[in-house]
DNA sequence: TATTGGTGTAAAGGTACCTTTACACGTGGA
DNA sequence: TCCACGTGTAAAGGTACCTTTACACCAATA
């Protein structure tokens, strides 16, 4: 079981950098580079940040990709 | 900013014992507890398993306590 | 009384998450 | 060419998540 998440869908949607997004969310640029690129999950609460910054529903950003 | 969840809520309205709930879920019921009381939040792996569990939706599991 | 079931919690160890600092590469514009 | 921008990644350190092992308390029941 693998969570997957369409982060960098979103921001490139919305035309944000990487850098402008870390500033915006308070978090780093090595942070949403990482999630962006699989290296690991965001922690439940970061998690909720990003439905919040990107405005939409849980379902939309993550989801399973299974074994 | 705080996430809450209702577990307990959940497992109890299904009258399952945290021990049940620990082997069905392949985690310890330690983890299970320390959820429950907010000790400290599940990782989004494991929220995800939660929510196929309870089958119910992420909003339905966890919400945002502000601050 | 003794035992069982359900729950609370602590300590120690491993891994995951997130930070700071730093270096690197490619692209585009001055 | 030079520089700025956007991105990728590594190393080291701190905290959070989760495990195993263990002890404890309370309520119910034999």
């Amino acid at each position: 079981m693998q969570v997957n998440n369409k982060v960098r869908e979103m921001r490139q949607a919305r035309h944000i950098t990487q850098v402008k997004m870390a500033e915006e969310l308070g978090i780093t640029r090595q942070t949403i580079n990482a999630i962006e690129k699989g290296r690991y999950n965001p922690s439940l609460e970061l998690a909720f940040r990003l439905l919040a910054y990107f405005d939409v529903p849980f379902e939309q950003l993550f989801y399973i990709e299974e074994e």
